[in-house]
DNA sequence: TTGTATGCGTTATCAA
DNA sequence: TTGATAACGCATACAA
């Protein structure tokens, strides 16, 4: 590892000033064609590459973005951080990931660190701050986008992209009312999410669509994963063995689920139907495949990004957008 | 988003030299305690935070790590970033994250702008770069640990991290050999993988180990994925129906496999064993119960992060070291 | 224990 | 079209 060429051996080598220089490694007009390539020369020969540190300080922009996740193992936020990564890619920003390990402090701590080091925005995904503390936070951020989670009232430079999952529930039941089944249950995820609330409402809305009553016997909550699902199944089924539908909080609970339903010797889908939601690679992985509530992940966190270069872009504060994306049932054998 | 206090703005504040504020802020002796104290109740109170930025630029050391993966979205690389990320928190280093999507070009403007953001090391999973090539870029950075790659010779200030797929690949074939198992096929992955290769080479070892003869009809390339896994069972199957075991380059692979193999009506395990490689969640989700060679990703994440910053320690540049990480068979339901 | 001068590598500003 | 000078915010080296 030797030492770094500054601009100031570029422009000695090239006999003019550090300011030419600058200009020139910038595309700025102000600088003659034979001069700008004679210095695009040396430095090719050199190695110059800026220093961003130095560009950074100058200029106050560091051309990075934060990416803060609960859980970047978990497949639901890996696939947004590829898209967030290559959409910043495509614009020349780099992303530092902040994994909170669904740890409270350890969320402040990342976006206080965002803070300090300047990031020029963030995406934060499924924050599980206080609204209050999560907006003060926000706030001192240049431009922030927040994903799966609302804001009480519209901050300048943020926006918001919500799933549509109250819609993605709608579908499921709607689904399963069309094939008749009444008898439908729901394995709701951790009561603290915000997302699980929003899948209850809409399978609230779905079953009233259908002039069906809301059981609560029927609502189980669950751990988002197979674990979760696999138990939850056996609670609801325990309780209501004539139960004929399923709607699970995710593809892993779905698959739990049915593999609950499968031991006790129930088929599925010709005794239980089941659907899930995400639809990931697992979802054709088993058998029956899954029929799912598809989410683009990436697509996601490539609209995350391009929404938060959108609003830096904008010189003024651009009025906050509150995104949704909407979801689409993926029917295959399950249900 | 209103303008941060300086280094000044604090100096002024508590009538001291800039110099003080530092010391005290950083921790470091000659400052007494009264004005320590003084000092950092006025930081509390205007929220002070030294610019990152301006420290690195004055240090040379940006507290950053650059972590280069082919595909975060693939769990064998997000469960190492996770322990990365995570071990470097501990210890206040950042991680920015590179996604190569498998490209090679991206693979080098990844390494440039690690090189340009002056990052204080990088942990490079899996490169594909030519070794001469990858090299040269390596020993352009300050620190460096590969992941799932050797080096032609030991360089300063890097060292390796590779998984032992020989013995894993060993164990399995002596697993299916300890069962009575002498047909064993390879469901070997992609033709470029370097992992791939080394369990075909541990695949012959244990062979040769049992007196078995390696018969190249045995062995399958696919994509290491599910579609890969079943079409190249398939392609077995074709040529060889007596097969009785088969290891598989991944779980993916392996799920991929036993679905074919039931859907011939071949029964898991006892007309076909299967072996997979990683120990995902998946492998426990799917019936069988996947027997895998497990390794620990997490571990393997936090292992790169703790010897990189071992090495950025060290001030005189640290031997190189190629550590070895051992993989176990877990035994389930699939052989 | 505290302070002063200087430099880190770049860009902004203003002048030539 | 060019260049000189002054920031940017902090830390290092040295002085008091």
């Amino acid at each position: 590892m030797k030492k770094r060429p500054t601009i100031s051996d570029i422009a000695r080598a090239a006999d003019v000033s550090m300011m030419t220089v600058s200009r020139a490694m910038n595309n700025k007009p102000g600088v003659s064609d034979a001069v700008r390539q004679r210095i695009q020369a040396l430095a090719d020969e050199l190695g110059y590459r800026p220093s961003m540190i130095a560009r950074s300080l100058a200029t106050r922009q560091t051309a990075t973005i934060g990416l803060v996740v609960p859980d970047i193992a978990n497949p639901f936020f890996s696939h947004i951080a590829r898209g967030a990564e290559d959409a910043g890619y495509r614009r020349g920003y780099n992303l530092v990931l902040m994994n909170t390990a669904e740890d409270l402090d350890r969320e402040v701590a990342a976006l206080d660190s965002m803070w300090q080091n300047e990031v020029d925005g963030a995406i934060l995904c499924s924050s599980r701050l206080p609204i209050d503390e999560l907006e003060t936070h926000v706030e001192r951020l240049p431009a922030a986008v927040l994903v799966n989670r609302m804001l009480s009232a519209a901050l300048p430079a943020t926006a918001t992209i919500n799933v549509n999952d109250t819609l993605g529930a709608q579908q499921a039941v709607a689904h399963f009312v069309s094939r008749e089944r009444t008898r439908i249950a729901i394995l709701a995820g951790p009561v603290y999410s915000i997302s699980g609330q929003r899948r209850l409402d809409g399978y609230r809305a779905g079953l009233a669509a259908a002039s069906l009553v809301f059981d609560p016997v029927m609502l189980e909550h669950c751990a988002p994963d197979f674990q979760g699902g696999y138990a939850g199944m056996n609670a609801l089924l325990a309780r209501r063995p004539r139960i004929n539908a399923v709607f699970a909080f995710n593809d892993l609970v779905a698959a739990g689920a049915i593999e609950a339903c499968q031991e006790q010797g129930k088929h599925v889908p010709d005794d239980i139907a089941v659907i899930g939601v995400d639809d990931t690679p697992l979802a054709t992985m088993i058998r029956p495949r899954l029929t799912t509530v598809r989410v683009d992940l990436a697509g996601i966190g490539q609209l995350a990004m391009d929404t938060l270069l959108a609003i830096i872009d904008e010189a003024d504060e651009l009025a906050a957008d509150a995104l949704q994306v909407d979801p689409e049932l993926v029917v295959r054998e399950s249900a």
